[in-house]
DNA sequence: TGCGGAACCA
DNA sequence: TGGTTCCGCA
């Protein structure tokens, strides 16, 4: 496990998170891995977690969209793509859209592992430290 | 703004 | 497999 710890919060990722793209067998970084890396570490602006547990405002997509691009090596990457990967999210129950609210999403954390990485004796783990009181989900 | 099909890529 | 790119539609 990694954690990082800057303002906003406390994120802890299990170790397959963070392999490196070259090392064998290893992914590349995932979009919502890298939402919740954002999101833990309070980034300025581009993204902020939203009233409910899970929910996410994204407050700058432009912004958002060059911060991906530039973690994937994408110059070209905007809000139109990245909100198509967000879509794609929808069946597989990772992510669903907080309809009417603008640029509003949430994560299933329940889901999030189960589904993206079926078999693996997964974990994760979430606080989110808020005025009134902290929460923790274990998948 | 938001959606989802389709072709395509690593 | 997870997007990326492009696009027509509402």
């Amino acid at each position: 496990l990694k954690a990082g710890d800057e303002g906003g919060g406390l994120l802890l990722f299990p170790d397959w998170a963070y392999k490196p793209a070259w090392s064998p067998g290893s992914r590349q970084v995932q979009l919502w891995h890298f939402l919740l890396e954002l999101l833990g570490r309070g980034e300025g602006g581009a993204i902020d977690w939203g009233r409910e547990w899970g929910e996410f405002v994204i407050r700058d997509p432009e912004r958002l969209a060059r911060l991906w691009g530039e973690r994937k090596g994408k110059p070209h990457m905007n809000y139109d793509k990245l909100s198509r990967a967000l879509r794609y999210y929808y069946n597989k129950s990772i992510l669903h859209k907080t309809k009417g609210k603008r640029f509003t999403y949430k994560f299933n954390f329940s889901k999030l592992i189960l589904v993206n990485y079926p078999g693996y004796p997964s974990f994760l783990i979430l606080v989110q430290k808020e005025g009134d009181g902290s929460s923790i989900i274990i998948g």
